[in-house]
RNA sequence: GCCGACGUGGCGGAACUGGCAUACGCUGCGGACUUAAAAUCCGCUGCCCCUAAAGGCUUGUGGGUUCAAAUCCCACCGUCGGCACCA
C-alpha cells in the first residue's frame, strides 16, 4: 500500500489555512515561544535544498513546542532588498520592484508546500513601504542618539558593484558577492556607531549560543588592553603617539614606523627632513591594491622622515621611519619597534640595519638575538637591560612600567578594538533611501517622522551604476525644502545597506502592521528576546552582530539580547560542493517533492545527519524515507492488536523518551532512526489502537500532514462518528512512563580481559557473586581462563562483569 | 602563522558520563510473491582465515593511561570553517 502523500497534504494544508490553525494570538496567556529562522531573499533562483534544510526541521522543532503547550509563533517573510533584483533591472530592463515581488509570489507558494506553521497574517516584505518606512525610522532613532554620522574616511570600494562596502563584507581583500579586489578609496558616507557598543557587545552572558559563534564575535571585535606613549620629537617641538600593549619592552625600542596612510604622515608631509623621499613612498604605496601588499608576503619596505623620536626612559633617540606594514586603522597609526620581540619589527630592522636589544630572557633562557623568531608573542620572561625593571616578570613589568609613564604624563593606558563603526551607505537602487535632506544652510536635516517614508521612485531611474548613486539622476527625487528652513535642498541619494533591514524585522513580525508604529512596545517586551533563532553561520559578524547593536540601541538597554537561542545548520553540498548556477550543481527540492510528497522530503532532510553539520545531497538515500512514510502508514491503517506485548510497550515508551529528548537536543536523526525501530518491531503483528495514537503524536512534528490523517482516521475507527476533531497539534505532546521502561532481564555481557566472550540473559540487580559465577559457566569463558591466574572480576550493574586473568 | 571544529563499513551515519563498535537507512546478495518485471514482504551484508564452528583484526597514524578507549592524555597526518603584517 502507498499511502496518497500529495492528495492528503493538500488536504490538510487547506484545513489548516481554512481552519487559521497557526495564526497566533500574541496576547494569549499561554507561555509564549518565539521560533525564527533567518528569513530568505527572494532570488529567482526559488527555494532550494539550503532552504529546506533550514525551515523544515525548525518547523518540527516549533510543531513538538506547540505540542508541548507553548504558544509557538513562527512567522514568515522576505529579505528583498538587495543587489540581485537589481543587477537583474541592469541587465533585462525589468523593474526590481516587479522581478522581486514576482519571486516573493513564487516562494509563498513554495514555502506553502513545505507544510510549515508560519503565521501568514504576519509576512514581512522589507523592500515594501510599510516595512522601510520604519527602517528609516530606525536610522532616524540612531541618528537622534548621535549613533548615525557621516564622514570622509578611506572605504572599501567595490568597482564592479560600484558601491562601497561594509568590512564584513570583504573576504580576503575581495568583494563577498562578486569577488572583485576592493579598493580604498576616500568618500564621505554615513556610519552607525557600533564601536560604541562594543564592551556590551562583548558581554554575551546569558546567551545560548554555539561556543565558536560567540569566539568569532568576540574575535572580530578584538579589545585590547595597552596604553598610548608619547615621544618628543627632536628639534620639531612635535609628539608622535604609539600605543603598544607591550610597554615593558620598551628599554629595547629602537625605532619608530608610521603607517603611510596615518595621521601623522598626512599632517607631516611638507615638513618632514626627507619629504621627497617619503613623498614618492606614499605615492607607491597608495596606487597598491591590498590585495597586491599581501601578495608580497613579509617582506619589509620603508622610508627614514629624517625625524629622531627620544624614549623618555633612556634618552634613545629613536629614527622615524614610514613603513606599509604598518596599518593607519589600528591603534594611532604608529608602532614602536621593539626587534628583539617581536618578529615584524625584528624583519623591519634588518632590512633598514637598526639596532636590536633583548629586554626579556625566556624561561627556557635563550639569549639570541630575537627571543623565539617563530613565536611572537612570548608568555612568560624576566626583564635585563631595562634600568629599575630588571628581575621583573613581564607582567609585573608591564604593569610597573605603565604606571611610572602615567605617573611622568608620558603615556596613558587605552583600550582599542578591532570593530570598526559599520558602513551603511550604498550607492545603490534597491534599498530604504537614507531619510536625510541636505540642505546648504541647515547641513544635514532629518527628514521628520510625519514625512516617512522617503519613497523609492520608481519612473526615470537609470539603475545603471556609474559611481554615483542612481538615484542622483532622478531630479524629482533629489530636489526638495529643507524640512527646517524651507529653501531649497537636495535629498540624500545613497541607500542603506540590506543589513539594516533585516537588524530589526524579528520586531517588526511582532506587530500588527496596520498600526503607525514600528512595534508594539507591550507585545515586544512580552514576546522577545526570540527563543530560537536558526540560520546559517555564514553570519556571525554580520547580521548577528548588526542585530544585537540596532536591538540595544532601540531598547535603549546595552544589556537587551534579541536572540536567546542560536543554532546553526549545517551546509548541504552536491558531490562535496557547495551548490551553485555557476557550477551547475543545484538539487531543486521541487521535483522531490512533487514525487514523495512533502513529509517525506522533510524527513529526509532531518534523516541525512545531524542538523548542525549538513551533508552531502544524494538521491537515493530517500527511498528509505519512503518506505519508512508508507510503513507507517500501514502500521496505523493495518489491524488493531488487542493487546500489545510487554516488549512492544517498553519499547514504545523508550521511543517517546528518545524522541523527546532528541528533538529538545536538535537531533532528529536518531528520532527518527527510533521510530523507524519501533515501526519494524510493531510491522508484523500491529499495534493497539491506543499505542498507535501515541506513536502517531510522536511522529506529528516530523510528518504533520500524515500525522493528521492518521489522527482522524484513528479517531474515526475509535469513535465511530466522524466529527470535526481538534488538529492533532492541539492535543498535546505525550508523556513515557517509567514504570513500562523497566525490564526483568537483561542480557549481562561477559568479558575477559576486556575482550567480550560471551552474553547472557541475566535478572535486573544480579549480584557481582552470581555475575562471576554465571560468566565462568559459559564455555568461551572457561576456554580463555584455562590454566591462568584470575586476578580480580569488574562488575558494572546490570550491563557487564570482566574477568581478568594472566 | 593563530583560533575553532572534525576524521568510524562500499555510502549517509549511530554509540549516554570510559563499559556489547558499526544502531537506523542506502547500496549489494539470497529467498517469497509474480507468466514476467516493478512494488512489497522475509533474511544476510565491517575486514581476514574458513565448508562451518572457533579464532584473529578494525573507529586517520604512532605512542600513553586503564580491568576496559571511537570516547581521556601526548605527538603527528589530513579535511573544513574563521581570522591574518592587529603593534
Amino acid at each position: 500500500m502507498r499511502y496518497g502523500a500529495k492528495k492528503i497534504e493538500q488536504k490538510w494544508q487547506k484545513i489548516w489555512e481554512s481552519k487559521k490553525l497557526y495564526e497566533i494570538d500574541l496576547n494569549s496567556k499561554k507561555p509564549k515561544f518565539y521560533c525564527l529562522v533567518m528569513f530568505p531573499y527572494p532570488s529567482g533562483d526559488k527555494l532550494h535544498i539550503g532552504h529546506w534544510y533550514n525551515f523544515a526541521p525548525v518547523d518540527s522543532y516549533a510543531r513538538f513546542m506547540r505540542m508541548q503547550g507553548f504558544n509557538v509563533f513562527e512567522p514568515m517573510g522576505y529579505d528583498a532588498f538587495g543587489l540581485p533584483a537589481e543587477n537583474y533591472a541592469i541587465k533585462t530592463g525589468v523593474a526590481p520592484k516587479e522581478s522581486t515581488e514576482k519571486n516573493i509570489s513564487y516562494m509563498r507558494q513554495q514555502l506553502g508546500r513545505i507544510g510549515t506553521m508560519y503565521d501568514w497574517s504576519k509576512e514581512v516584505n522589507t523592500s515594501h513601504p510599510d516595512y522601510y518606512k520604519w527602517t528609516q525610522w530606525v536610522f532616524l532613532e540612531l541618528f537622534k542618539k548621535g549613533l548615525a554620522y557621516r564622514k570622509e574616511a578611506p572605504v572599501n570600494w567595490c568597482g564592479s558593484c560600484q558601491t562601497v562596502l561594509a568590512n564584513e563584507q570583504v573576504k580576503e581583500g575581495l568583494c563577498e558577492r562578486c569577488d572583485t579586489t576592493v579598493i580604498q578609496k576616500d568618500l564621505t558616507q554615513w556610519f552607525f556607531k557600533i564601536t560604541d557598543y562594543a564592551e556590551d557587545l562583548l558581554n554575551h552572558r546569558g546567551l545560548e549560543w554555539p561556543e565558536k559563534t560567540l569566539a568569532m564575535q568576540v574575535h572580530w571585535i578584538g579589545r585590547k588592553e595597552g596604553i598610548n606613549i608619547d615621544y618628543e620629537i627632536e628639534g620639531a617641538d612635535k609628539k608622535i603617539s604609539v600605543f603598544t600593549t607591550r610597554p615593558d619592552t620598551n628599554f629595547g625600542a629602537t625605532f619608530i614606523v608610521v603607517a603611510p596612510d596615518s595621521l601623522f604622515v598626512t599632517e607631516n608631509l611638507d615638513v618632514f627632513p626627507k619629504k621627497k623621499e617619503v613623498k614618492a613612498y606614499v605615492d607607491e604605496t597608495a596606487k597598491k591594491t591590498e590585495l597586491e601588499r599581501m601578495s608580497e608576503g613579509r617582506k619589509k619596505t620603508g622610508v627614514f622622515t629624517g625625524w629622531y623620536a627620544v624614549n623618555n626612559l633612556n634618552g634613545r633617540k629613536m629614527p622615524i621611519y614610514v613603513g606599509d606594514f604598518v596599518l593607519a586603522t589600528v591603534g594611532t597609526g604608529n608602532v614602536v619597534g621593539v626587534p628583539g620581540h617581536d618578529l615584524r619589527d625584528f624583519e623591519f630592522a634588518k632590512a633598514m640595519g637598526l639596532d636590536v636589544i633583548r629586554v626579556v630572557i625566556g624561561p627556557d633562557g635563550d639569549k639570541s638575538e630575537i627571543t623565539r623568531p617563530e613565536q611572537v608573542q612570548e608568555e612568560e620572561g624576566v626583564m635585563v637591560n631595562s634600568d629599575f625593571l630588571d628581575g621583573m616578570n613581564i607582567h609585573k613589568a608591564t604593569v610597573k612600567i605603565m604606571d611610572h609613564l602615567e605617573e611622568k604624563g608620558w603615556g596613558k593606558r587605552v583600550v582599542i578594538y578591532r570593530l570598526r563603526d559599520w558602513l551603511l551607505s550604498r550607492q545603490r537602487y534597491w534599498g530604504a533611501p537614507i531619510p536625510i535632506v541636505r540642505c546648504k544652510k541647515c547641513g544635514d536635516v532629518p527628514v521628520p517622522e510625519k514625512d516617512l517614508p522617503v519613497l523609492l521612485p520608481e519612473k526615470d531611474v537609470d539603475y545603471k551604476p556609474k559611481g554615483k548613486a542612481p538615484l542622483a539622476s532622478v531630479d524629482s527625487f533629489v530636489k526638495t525644502k529643507c524640512p527646517k528652513c524651507g529653501g531649497s535642498a537636495e535629498r540624500e541619494v545613497d541607500t542603506m545597506d540590506t543589513f539594516v533591514d533585516s537588524s530589526w524585522y524579528f520586531l517588526r513580525y511582532l506587530d500588527s502592521h496596520d498600526e503607525a508604529r514600528p512595534f508594539d512596545p507591550a507585545i515586544n517586551k512580552k514576546w522577545m528576546p526570540v527563543d530560537m533563532y536558526v540560520g546559517g553561520p555564514e553570519h556571525a559578524c554580520m547580521h548577528l552582530l548588526y542585530a544585537r547593536f540596532i536591538h540595544k540601541a532601540l531598547m535603549n538597554d546595552r544589556k537587551a539580547e534579541p536572540f536567546k537561542r542560536l543554532v546553526h545548520q549545517g551546509l548541504i553540498t552536491k558531490d562535496g560542493a557547495k551548490m551553485s548556477k555557476s557550477k551547475g550543481n543545484v538539487v531543486s527540492p521541487d521535483e522531490f517533492v512533487e514525487k514523495y510528497g512533502s513529509d517525506v522530503f522533510r524527513m529526509y532532510m532531518m534523516f541525512m545527519g545531524p542538523f548542525t553539520e549538513g551533508g552531502d545531497w544524494n538521491d537515493r538515500g530517500i527511498t528509505g524515507i519512503a518506505r519508512f512514510a508508507d510503513r507507517a502508514w500501514n502500521l496505523v491503517a493495518g489491524k488493531h492488536a488487542a493487546k500489545d506485548t510487554e516488549e512492544l510497550t517498553r519499547r514504545l515508551h523508550g521511543t517517546i523518551k528518545k524522541v523527546t529528548e532528541d528533538i529538545q537536543a536538535f537531533h532528529f536523526n536518531t528520532a527518527l532512526a527510533a521510530m523507524m525501530e519501533l515501526v519494524n518491531l510493531a510491522y508484523k503483528d500491529g499495534m493497539s489502537l491506543s499505542a498507535k495514537k501515541l506513536f502517531v503524536q510522536i511522529l506529528a512534528p516530523f510528518a504533520p500532514h500524515l500525522a493528521e490523517e492518521s489522527w482522524e482516521y484513528l479517531y474515526v475507527i475509535a469513535s465511530g462518528a466522524k466529527q470535526s476533531i481538534p488538529s492533532i497539534f492541539d492535543a498535546g505532546w505525550p508523556k513515557f512512563d517509567a514504570k513500562y521502561l523497566k525490564a526483568d532481564t537483561f542480557e549481562l555481557v561477559i568479558q575477559v580481559n576486556g575482550k567480550v566472550r560471551a552474553r547472557a540473559k541475566a535478572d535486573i540487580g544480579i549480584s557481582k557473586e552470581d555475575a562471576v559465577k554465571l560468566a565462568l559457566q559459559q564455555a568461551s569463558v572457561q576456554v580463555h581462563t584455562k590454566d591462568k591466574k584470575r586476578l580480580k572480576e569488574i562488575f558494572v550493574p546490570d550491563k557487564l562483569v570482566n574477568i581478568v586473568v594472566n
